[in-house]
DNA sequence: TCAAAAGTGTTCGTTTTACACCCATGT
DNA sequence: ACATGGGTGTAAAACGAACACTTTTGA
């Protein structure tokens, strides 16, 4: 960095990170994607999967360089849980992280890529044994997670294309950690208007079989009502 | 920074900044602190007020600091908005900002400080008129204040220890930008518990007097209830 | 035939909204 | 006496929570 380019020379300069926390959904169960850490300091610590920001690229570009190189998916749902900033949340160096959450449909992902990366999926109560502040992060992303998918359907990024209504509430349990009476979770989500009917059933799940739902394409309309579980 | 002590050698820097959204409650509606940029680009701008990351510092601190230089108040309400990092956002260098907003009680505020860092007033509606991203800024931290007063009781904080229910009832149609119900409105906020009446009378406001009220102090109990407007 | 999951309505309590008048006081 | 803002209650609607049985089908 040359002077005669700089208009704010002489204030200190910091490595900035990128954090992802990638969420799925697997057995019912929220999945965070996680790896053994590979350098020091904390090497072999669980960590979540990072990298830092580079000249050239915005943070929503490094977060979705991060996302796309690990897991190979694109066009994914993320958004910014905060910046965390303490001197020494890495013990190794001074790093300003920015943290991002991200939400996967695992129901047809080909994970062979994770291993290249020492990634794996651990349950979501086992984000306390991550490095650093990376256990605050989780928590702070879940929080967001909890608050947005009660007013704005982005629950359905953790989901197929096509699901049933078991499935789907069993997705919202998992989010909230808490049973929800059927009868009641059925009616409010067909009310809230964005949910399609398709004629295709799903017979995995049972002898009967249930109805596939999808979303409906203008669901862009319906996020300013809120919607409360 | 010598190579001996850098774990993550050869990545990229930044200068990291921190932006403040200082926000009072006057004349019945929302205020927003700026300045006249002072340095090149684009000088002469209207700004938030905002500061470089030291090393010595963290984040949380460094908007800590920027606020106190400025308004020469202590212990704030001041919370993190977003950090905002697309590569051209600030023209004259890479600039990641993070951005923090704060809640004031201008009641008994005295500005002589404001005016050695040519720092005004500006309604919140005004924030269009600010450089950079700052406008982005000023909706976010909106947004967020929008959110945070219909669950927790955080508007308080830009009201003097002691109000009436109709400054009260003020503040929030500043906040929400619309009128409320007299009525319903003191029937919720009471119903809330944490208003405690007092027996001192207004008189500024009416020939009759309003009852002061005050918050409980015990309102940190209060916190997980939502609260809708 | 039976086990397993899908699907379906009603009642009750709570919360939210809409709405209009009297009171106390200073001028 | 009157203008100004302070203070109060009720009824209707919407919403949330609790609760149990029938249907379909594969094994």
């Amino acid at each position: 960095m040359t002077l005669s380019s700089t208009f704010y020379s002489s204030q200190d300069s910091f490595l900035v990170a990128v954090d992802c926390i990638i969420l799925g959904f697997k057995e019912n169960e929220i999945s965070l994607l996680v790896h053994k850490r590979e350098m020091e300091p904390a090497k072999g610590g669980m960590s979540l999967m990072g990298g830092f920001l580079q000249n050239d690229e915005s943070l929503n570009q490094a977060a979705t360089r991060v996302l796309t190189n690990l897991t190979g998916l694109e066009n994914i749902f993320m958004e910014q849980v905060g910046t965390y900033g303490e001197i020494d949340r890495d013990p190794g160096e001074r790093v300003i992280s920015v943290c991002y959450y991200a939400l996967i449909d695992l129901s047809s992902y080909d994970d062979t890529l994770l291993k290249k990366h020492n990634a794996f999926w651990v349950n979501i109560n086992s984000a306390a044994e991550l490095i650093f502040d990376h256990p605050q992060m989780v928590d702070d992303a879940i929080t967001i997670l909890r608050r947005k998918a009660s007013m704005q359907p982005i629950g359905f990024n953790l989901l197929p294309e096509k699901f049933t209504l078991t499935q789907l509430q069993a997705l919202y349990e998992a989010i909230y950690d808490h049973s929800m009476d059927k009868r009641n979770f059925r009616k409010k989500m067909l009310s809230m208007g964005f949910l399609q009917k398709t004629d295709e059933i799903d017979k995995s799940g049972s002898k009967k079989g249930a109805f596939y739902y999808q979303f409906k394409e203008d669901r862009n309309e319906l996020l300013n009502t809120s919607y409360a579980f």
